[in-house]
DNA sequence: TTAAGCTGTATTATGTGTAATACAAATTGC
DNA sequence: GCAATTTGTATTACACATAATACAGCTTAA
């Protein structure tokens, strides 16, 4: 069961941006478990690129085992037991629900270090300028996959709280309330990036792929900010879940997040 | 004031490695605004690649205004302006910001069909396998650029209330409530994707550009799929912004959005 | 069986990304 | 002013991805 294969992914930049556009709609469903996917002639057409270019990147494909090719057939798209239900976050905690669930990840410290916040952070949390900031970088596995790739910057005095060995091992949030900080305030903004060399690698992912990428603000009672967390997820391996209800009448009538429910979608 | 800079990717292989690299090092803060980058000669030595390759990737970096080169002197990091996301989507209403404050978006509507459902709609919406359904795609823009393709797939029963017209003018939302239809529930899960071509023709971004992927699950009172939307989105247009407060004591404390509510949790 | 369509394989050009090198122009510090 | 360092520009050469084409082998359906 061999789930995320080594990507060998195709040297070649248009063969690239064909293989990752295609392993990315058989990911997300646009092609589906033993659909039939058009033929390299088709595709070369689609793609604006010669066939010998969609070869290279169904190759990579095939390698991956995303693909079956058969001469005469076609070629099937196969994630039959490739592709994980993805972890999601849940609201309420903030954290993986795998986390809180008790199921087993593994963090990994890649650097931890004290020093001068970089303006975006000094600026968002609302410190001085050049406030001491502890700064770390971990990843997060479940069943040996990394997931996530978190750099977090901590205000040094707030982080003596806890030691660089509790990073490893203990979510950053029961850390700081652990340590008495009164959080109260967070502010998330969602967006999406590609993995660049150092991440690619953290993530065993390549270079080029689509992360999601998270940014957290939590700030304390007193308004102080206390935690700037700068997220990127592996997409297979991660979504941010939001169940809504609809509520109110007339004009009031707006959407609200279903915070208690488990809402369950599509195993 | 958004320089509306288009990522311009390097063509090549290694220039884009070098890109990606140094541009996710300026974003996380290693390389701070104004600083001075390292030589090109100490790149290409660092990097392994040779100097001609260095040069294409800070062009694109120049290119996108994160960098400043200056013959003699240096190339410096340039994030003053970078940083804003015009467009945000706001929780209450499901709908980007601009378009509740009314301003200036146009929506096209690129085609439009009455199909059977895929799989993964008939699935998530609860329709019998071979139920047809309205299936329309749409680009909005503003400021003549676009920031969001969203396609939409609508029982045919419940399409049948509104007409092709309608989609290029109102949110989805409003048509199929005007219709009758009683909503109640949302499900939405964000995530990351490449563009594929006619996506990236579409919003006019480089095919393999990162997108953000919203899939939303929308129901009504009797547990009816009513709405399946599958959006993408240019993460330099626009992000998803989600405002949280921390409530609850000891083991019951979570978080919850702060949306619409101000501050009425009455602890 | 036959025909059509697909993958597998091979060939030859051609375009282009990359490396290596050299030198000019601009800036800074001594 | 002079020297050192940096970016800007140009050259040549090479490796390789890409395009275009052709044909063989396999599978499916009529």
């Amino acid at each position: 069961m061999n789930k995320h294969a080594k990507s060998v992914l195709p040297e070649g930049a248009k063969a690239r941006q064909v293989y990752l556009s295609l392993r990315d709609q058989i990911s997300d469903g646009r092609f589906q478990d033993g659909q039939t996917l058009p033929g390299e002639q088709k595709l070369s057409e689609v793609f604006g690129v010669s066939r010998v270019t969609v070869r290279r990147a169904l190759d990579a494909l095939a390698a991956s085992g995303l693909i079956i090719r058969r001469a005469g057939s076609g070629t099937t798209v196969s994630t039959a037991g490739q592709l994980d239900k993805p972890v999601a976050m849940n609201l309420a905690t903030l954290m993986p629900q795998l986390v809180e669930m008790g199921q087993s990840t593994t963090a990994r410290l890649l650097s931890f270090s004290y020093d001068a916040a970089p303006d975006f952070v000094s600026s968002a949390l609302g410190l001085p300028n050049d406030e001491q900031v502890q700064i770390a970088t971990r990843v997060r596995s479940t069943n040996h996959t990394p997931f996530s790739h978190l750099t977090t910057y901590v205000p040094a005095e707030i982080a003596r709280n806890y030691s660089e060995n509790d990073l490893a091992t203990t979510p950053l949030f029961k850390l700081l309330e652990r340590g008495g900080v009164q959080i109260k305030d967070a502010h998330q903004s969602v967006s999406a990036t590609l993995a660049g060399p150092e991440v690619a690698d953290a993530l065993e992912v390549a270079v080029g792929s689509a992360l999601l990428s998270l940014r957290r603000v939590v700030k304390d009672v007193d308004g102080n900010g206390v935690e700037y967390l700068a997220g990127l997820y592996r997409p297979d391996m991660f979504r941010l879940e939001m169940p809504l209800t609809r509520v109110g009448d007339g004009n009031a009538r707006h959407w609200e997040p279903a915070i208690g429910k488990t809402h369950e979608e599509g195993a």
